[in-house]
DNA sequence: AATATATGTAATAAAGTCATCTACACACAA
DNA sequence: TTGTGTGTAGATGACTTTATTACATATATT
């Protein structure tokens, strides 16, 4: 397991923005929906808006606000912002180069680490912000914009 | 990215006890091949031991072995032996309850999320030990028993 | 029986990641 | 000009993992 819980948050703070429908969320609104700080939410917005996914309104009445449609944002684009591309952790340390397993093992277990690994991402990618913000409208029996 | 590398090197255990073909193999001689410390070997071999997959003989001459064929382990089925079953973390800190977002965002994601899970135990799923041997061998160019 | 060998587990330490908190420079709005 | 909000840096604490040392126990060998 992944000890970071950046993905979830992410995708959290997306789902907030693409709720509140153009108007600005500030960090300080999102943490506390997320249960977290406000920097840990700037954090993370910076990466967010790195890849283009928001923006930032400086200012009184300013905040985060999607930077591209709700549907166009898929789970594993935020995935690959946030986290660490690598799935799976190999061996801290090189394995014995000279031994039979040792000097094999990471090139025998490679196409199948990266099967799985694309297998993931597949299902990642059928999923988008826009379906997880109309599942939690649902679930929340409230429509989309919803008025704060 | 998980931070354990358990999953790898559980592999690369299995992997030369499935070379080895039933000659045992000490903790000191794993540890070796995977460039890590007897005792990691063990504590490994020891949850190995309760999945079912190896036992281990005490005394001069002894060491670990396979408990089963290794066609009958499945990549997926040492995974879930040495690894924390959670693919994803989720907040650290439950979200605000109350929130129209944070109180259904969780219930919201879990569907992509098992879908997500499930596709990549799936892959691991179709992968064996005696494959992995079989690749390794391959690549180093040596037939199975290895004389060692 | 005595000795060498090997496992299994506990306790401690060292290293790394992550989240939290404080602080503050900077940008923008009113 | 003042208030608001972002972006980032630094320090701290919590947690996980791996490495190391130590030792009790079980087994094979002589």
């Amino acid at each position: 397991m992944p000890t970071s819980t950046r993905f979830a948050v992410a995708v959290h703070v997306l789902t907030a923005l693409a709720v509140s429908d153009g108007t600005p969320m500030r960090s300080e609104d999102l943490a506390y929906s997320v249960n977290t700080s406000a920097v840990v939410i700037r954090g993370l917005l910076s990466r967010l808006g790195e890849a283009g996914f928001t923006r930032s309104q400086l200012g009184a009445g300013g905040g985060a606000m999607l930077a591209k449609a709700a549907g166009d944002i898929r789970l594993l684009d935020v995935y690959e912002a946030v986290e660490d591309p690598e799935l799976f952790s190999l061996h801290r340390t090189p394995p014995c180069e000279n031994c039979a397993v040792g000097g094999n093992i990471l090139q025998a277990l490679q196409p199948t680490l990266a099967r799985a690994r694309s297998a993931l991402e597949q299902e990642l990618a059928k999923t988008t912000v826009a379906d997880v913000a109309g599942e939690v409208a649902r679930l929340g029996k409230f429509s989309i914009p919803l008025v704060w």
